[in-house]
DNA sequence: ACTCTGCCCAGAGGA
């Protein structure tokens, strides 16, 4: 049976002498998992139930031998699971301890990737260093990439010219951004390719051969994810690009190959044979003892292997939980041969970390240690709640995830068709109500029903309707789809916050911790001769060495500030870079730019870096192609004079190569610093602008990273920044109330026709055509709503009357927008009214507006609930109209906070 | 208690 549960209190570890001779044991005291759900889990096929009888008492698990190295490393509250435990009657009680087919699994919600593994074999500070600083552009990491790329694409039955040809067409940035022509490339790879079809010849000859090609893999049970290069008969195939003539494999490459080993087996698997190919080495070089001209090695993995594999996955996950710093002392490895020794020296200097390999340096001043440390919680917290999501891909019925809107079940098969290149189009139909978090690009995995213990692909999806049309290497079955999550987004914090500290200038670090105060150059031209504000911040902009921040309430024209800011840097010669948060927000700003930059410089000088399916269509011809002859995708990149990414894609390899004059950030007060500072990293000074009085960053975690730099530098650097005062977008009464509450009073219509403005102003629209209760730009409906928690359908159906009401005044519905608070009042309200009206959430309104706003409160009785007691919120929601807006909700819910009081006077004045 | 966007996933190799 497996014993899973919680590690309840202190771990005591001794020898003891037993038949067999002196051992060690761990006794764990554990309170068993009370979740039900764990007694279904199958993990390994042997049958058992997961978890221990019905008790919420403590019970005593021993831990043998070698396992007592993994009970090291507990500490109370952490997870543990036991896998064919026995169980033992001792003093009335019962007990558990492990067999000789037990593994021991710390933290085995926690899944770690064989990559992970692989490198803290060789030393755990290598793995550290990889998380925190990244692995740069490398010509041998991408010729290994491209090597591994057409080694998959021959297992599926590609011709090999053609895979060469196309594989190397599609690197052709990365390749041009390091210098290397397509020709010699291609011919490398042959190289390799050869080892590989010589290889794979001499298995067609011998036998049937099963093969898989790049399997994802997931183990419940031993918390560990990964790819497998390939799988040969149920064994794992691992390829290597380098040269290895020993007689053995390198030991790690064991460890790769046992880590896939034990994800097999998983899934229903046995194997003990691993293959390790080193394609380079050719038959010129012969093997030192065997005299083997093969570039393959086979090798048995035993028990002793695998189980030392989860003990070192067991050490990843305890730090992990832990939130600890590896030393290096952890491993026998030798620093002197390290190539990494230098790096690891010169890190724990100035972080003042210890390590096996020495200091280097001097210590970063106490101040910045110490953000260091707080930051790297933060983004480590982070981590962890992306790990959760992984946890729930099996803890969760598939109806629990469906709800969640993480995965998309009960498709309907319909055909599968085979694409060039051996890959598979797959389709099925959407049976259910299609709300889910999937979006079309999106990477999932693709199931027949349990994407963990079930057959799953890892798929893109092409198209999202009714029929779903899915790509992916292997024709699965697709009756369900689950959102994949990805660490990515926090390893690119973790790096930008090592690269602001680690290698950004010392100037910028001055600026940024407040130790020296913006500088500007002195600028005489006037920008923009109808607004101070506007003008005096492109001049802050423009004239800044070291940074500027533009405060920018709603309807001020930030985009067009920032589009006049940037023409200004083009026309004097510098190179800039548009960044933002989210796709959108960055189109909205290249949009707004490329009407000032026409006649300033050429089209092709502007340059959107980004995927396909998130940039928007129209934005689509200044797209950065990947693909194509390496010195074109790398002359186009680097003659662009404006470059727009999101800050995402700023921590890109392919944008870390890039340096500009100026970074220029929008909706900044909705990124965390890390995420500003992958922007500005690379470039010589910055421009901030957003709005702090609006939505902070979306965290998963509560933690450091809520507040922004932007928030933090207009507080620190006050003459830095300038608020624009103006706004162009609402009726005076409708701006009121934030400009008061939010604006210190200092928002102020730009002109008196935006002052005045009401529907009568629309063509066709007349406002005497409203119930009166309409007729001032702000009313407030008293709705006694239903009750329920997240939805309201008494507000809904007044919103629908209220709707109507409009449209009978003449308005369009396209000119009608609907806020709620809640997802779940979004799709209530979207059921009342027709399909043309806008109707979205709050946080999903941001950056937006419309000349009707009618806001559903989605609240009776009180106002409990951390959704209205973020301020911002209300903010957001009440300056996105133009000229009308109407305030849906319980009056007495309302009146029990003293600001929806204040909302409500100045609503029913 | 709720809100929710990013990202080619994980691994590619050097000595």
């Amino acid at each position: 049976m497996h014993v899973r549960g919680t590690v309840a209190g202190e771990v005591d570890v001794r020898s003891v002498a037993t038949s067999y001779g002196e051992s060690e044991l761990a006794e764990v005291p554990l309170r068993p998992a009370d979740d039900a759900r764990n007694g279904e889990s199958p993990a390994r096929g042997d049958g058992g139930t997961a978890t221990v009888a019905d008790g919420r008492e403590t019970t005593t698990v021993t831990l043998w031998n070698k396992w007592t190295e993994s009970a090291e490393l507990l500490e109370p509250g952490m997870e543990l699971l036991v896998t064919n435990a026995k169980e033992e009657e001792y003093q009335g009680e019962t007990q558990y301890a492990t067999t000789g087919d037990s593994y021991v699994v710390v933290e085995p919600s926690f899944l770690v990737s064989v990559t992970s593994i692989r490198n803290w074999v060789e030393c755990p500070r290598l793995y550290y260093l990889n998380k925190l600083s990244g692995v740069p552009l490398n010509y041998p990491v991408v010729k290994g990439t491209l090597v591994h790329e057409v080694f998959g694409d021959l297992l599926r039955g590609r011709d090999l010219e053609e895979s060469i040809e196309a594989r190397v067409e599609e690197r052709g940035l990365q390749l041009g951004l390091l210098g290397e022509t397509p020709a010699a490339v291609k011919e490398e790879i042959r190289e390799n390719a050869t080892a590989i079809e010589g290889w794979l010849e001499q298995g067609r000859l011998t036998e049937e051969d099963s093969w898989r090609s790049e399997q994802l893999l997931i183990s419940e049970t031993f918390g560990i994810r990964g790819r497998a290069d390939a799988v040969r008969r149920g064994a794992p195939v691992e390829l290597k690009t380098g040269k290895n003539l020993k007689k053995e494999p390198r030991f790690k490459d064991k460890v790769q190959a046992a880590c896939y080993a034990l994800l097999l087996e998983e899934h229903g698997g046995d194997v003990d044979i691993g293959t390790l190919l080193y394609t380079k080495n050719s038959a010129l070089d012969r093997n030192e003892e065997t005299g083997d001209l093969t570039p393959a090695k086979e090798f048995t993995m035993g028990d002793g292997l695998l189980k030392y594999v989860v003990r070192l996955r067991n050490e990843i996950a305890a730090m992990e939980t832990a939130g600890d710093i590896p030393t290096g002392y952890e491993a026998d490895a030798k620093c002197e041969y390290c190539f990494e020794q230098d790096t690891c020296m010169v890190v724990s200097g100035r972080l003042d970390q210890e390590s096996k390999a020495g200091q280097i340096g001097q210590s970063l001043p106490d101040e910045e240690l110490e953000y260091f440390d707080r930051f790297y919680r933060a983004i480590e917290d982070e981590r962890r709640e992306v790990h959760r999501e992984y946890a729930k891909l099996w803890e969760q019925t598939a109806e629990e995830r469906a709800d969640d809107d993480r995965a998309l079940i009960d498709l309907e098969f319909l055909e599968k068709r085979p694409l060039e290149g051996g890959r598979w189009e797959l389709r099925a139909h959407n049976t259910g109500g299609a709300n889910s978090k999937l979006r079309e690009g999106d990477l999932v995995l693709a199931s027949d029903g349990d994407p963990v213990r079930g057959s799953s692909e890892l798929a893109r999806i092409e198209r999202l309707d009714d029929e779903i049309v899915i790509t992916a290497d292997e024709p699965v079955e697709v009756t369900r789809l689950d959102v994949y999550p990805s660490e990515l987004t926090t390893d690119r914090l973790l790096v930008a916050m090592h690269d602001a500290l680690l290698k950004g200038d010392d100037r910028r670090k001055e600026i940024l911790f407040g130790r020296a105060k913006p500088a500007f150059d002195t600028i005489e031209e006037t920008f923009i001769d109808n607004n101070d504000r506007q003008n005096e911040a492109v001049t802050k902009a423009v004239g800044a060495t070291d940074c500027a921040l533009i405060h920018g309430p709603p309807g001020t024209g930030k985009t067009y500030t920032i589009a006049r800011a940037i023409r200004a840097m083009v026309e004097r010669g510098e190179r800039v870079l548009l960044s933002a948060f989210t796709n959108r927000a960055v189109d909205n700003a290249l949009e707004a730019l490329l009407e000032q930059l026409e006649d300033v410089i050429d089209e092709d000088r502007v340059v959107r870096v980004g995927s396909e399916s998130g940039i928007r269509d129209d934005m689509e011809p200044y797209r950065l192609e990947r693909a194509g002859d390496p010195e074109d995708r790398v002359a186009t990149l680097q003659n662009a004079q404006v470059v727009a990414a999101t800050t995402s894609t700023c921590g890109s390899r392919v944008m870390k190569e890039q340096a500009f004059d100026v970074a220029l950030v929008d909706e900044a007060a909705q990124l965390t610093e890390p995420g500003t500072c992958a922007a500005i990293n690379l470039a010589e000074r910055f421009v901030l602008v957003g709005d702090h009085e609006q939505l902070p960053p979306v965290v998963r975690a509560e933690n450091d990273l809520t507040e922004s730099l932007f928030e933090r530098l207009v507080d620190l650097h006050p003459e830095a920044g300038v608020m624009l005062d103006r706004q162009y977008r609402m009726n005076q009464r409708i701006q009121a109330f934030a400009s008061n509450e939010f604006y210190d009073g200092q928002l102020r219509p730009a002109t008196p026709d935006v002052a005045a403005r009401t529907l009568d102003d629309l063509e066709g629209v007349s406002r005497d055509r409203l119930p009166e209760s309409l007729q001032d730009p702000v009313s407030f409906v008293d709705v006694e709503g239903d009750r329920s928690q997240y939805t309201d359908s008494a507000e809904a159906a007044r919103i629908a009357a209220l709707i109507e009401a409009y449209e009978a005044a003449g308005l369009e519905r396209s000119e009608i927008g609907v806020i709620a608070p809640f997802r779940a009042q979004v799709s209530e309200i979207s059921t009342h009214v027709p399909d043309d009206v806008a109707v979205d959430t709050v946080d999903r309104f941001q950056g937006s507006s419309q000349e009707v706003i009618v806001v559903s409160f989605t609240a009776t009785g009180s106002l409990e609930g951390p959704i209205f007691e973020d301020y911002r919120r209300i903010n957001v929601a009440l300056t996105r109209p133009k000229r009308a807006l109407v305030l849906v909700g319980d009056a007495a819910a309302l009146a029990s906070d003293p600001v929806y009081e204040r909302m409500l006077e100045w609503a029913r004045r």
